[in-house]
DNA sequence: CATTTAATCTGACTTAAGTCAAGGAAAACT
DNA sequence: AGTTTTCCTTGACTTAAGTCAGATTAAATG
């Protein structure tokens, strides 16, 4: 156990999801759930792995993707902390339809299916807190769909930039940036294409004087500009 | 009121939201809800339109789409019969998301937003229906935008025409094959390209011996070849 | 049924982005 | 610190699929 348990509850309490259950709740998926430690690039489950439950991220990186037929691997979910992943399946039946992975050294929560369904059945808020969220998910889902198929590799880094400008809180500053902490393999691939591409992208965002790029650390220059090109 | 009451409580139960509430519950929604028709190409909403409510499809064909900034179309969802639609933004708030119009005379059953929120709180299995639905739903946006981002056109409409060989229940027979109920410009932008490619390449694959295409009939050659190619 | 309108097809051309191959840079690991 | 491994970049080339323009066919409508 790497956290205490009082410490976890108040985490719990951060979900989402979990945001609005009694302290007998939490309690109460505090005792069935399992925090699990994960070291950088560990596999926390396999595509096609049989279903035992869902995980919420409570501190480092996780990519969740789908591999192709040929091998190649296209990533679906960049977790980051307090987000679910691999809740799809509690419903549906079936074994994982995805695989994760980490990115960095992470802490997860585990809560196991059977257990979870008994709550939910139970508690008939924490179903429409899940509603909502897939509500929310299926949404931006649908934006991925559309700008994969409408935009072009520019416009779709320069969305992804802003989103995670509008994550890291430096949207106002003169100058805001972002600290990539993850590959860049895994933002091309999130974003639909490959390393190339988005090496060449980044450069011609760069030429075009729109960001600034120091190492793992990306400045935009120009925001207006940027804001352009994502919508 | 194009269907009677009975019919249509008969037609409710076939919901597979619906599928498993009492005659009670059946009769209040058919209560607040109403029957819309709608004719061929008229438009059912638009994307930005104040959220009012969601739609089941009783009858006909309706596509929901994003519009870009460019004006471009993308179809994200190619309604069938007994499907909900726009039915995301219920727990979401905010407006249509998306447009939604008809492929030819449609029958829709509209569901006001406030009545079937206040039903859901005091019924929770209704919940646990839509959650099972949404799950569904981003498990087959995941398999799209997957496809979408490793797949090639043939291989994408391969995809397409099995499945809506399978909704046409003629898998089995020597040539499987399916009726087009819809303008090829909507499969071109459902699998994510546009009608040129689109007619390309079915005569790319009426070369390859794999489909024989007559008027709005396709046929499959060869099933072996189209599943591979699938995959 | 004739004529307008919408849908589909075809060809010539362009282009974004993928593949292949090779070097460099940065991180991780004794 | 030095070496191995992973990550990132660059160049030359190829290709799938988009754009543009025009022709053909099918469908809707008076």
């Amino acid at each position: 156990m790497l956290i205490d348990d009082d410490k976890l509850k108040s985490t719990i309490r951060d979900i989402p999801l979990f945001s609005e259950l009694s302290i007998e709740h939490l309690r109460k998926i505090s005792s069935f759930s399992k925090i699990k430690s994960f070291k950088k690039h560990e596999i926390i489950f396999n595509e096609g792995d049989f279903y035992v439950g869902f995980y919420i991220l409570l501190k480092g990186g996780v990519k969740v993707f789908k591999t192709s037929s040929k091998g190649k691997e296209s990533i679906v979910h960049l977790v980051s902390p307090l987000t679910a992943f691999a809740d799809i399946p509690l419903f549906e039946g079936g074994n994982y339809p995805v695989g994760a992975q980490t990115l960095e050294e992470s802490l997860t929560l585990f809560i196991p299916k059977e257990k979870f369904l008994e709550l939910i059945y139970k508690e008939p808020g924490i179903s429409l807190k899940m509603l909502a969220g897939f509500a929310k998910r299926l949404k931006s889902l649908i934006n991925q769909l559309e700008d994969l198929s409408s935009k072009e590799v520019p416009n779709r880094l320069a969305k992804y930039l802003l989103k995670e400008i509008r994550i890291s809180g430096t949207e106002n500053l003169p100058e805001p940036f972002i600290k990539l902490s993850i590959p860049k393999s895994a933002i091309a691939s999130y974003i639909g294409t490959i390393t190339e591409t988005l090496s060449r992208t980044f450069k011609k965002l760069q030429d075009e004087k729109i960001i600034r790029v120091s190492g793992k650390r990306i400045f935009v220059i120009d925001l207006k500009k940027l804001k352009e090109l994502a919508k």
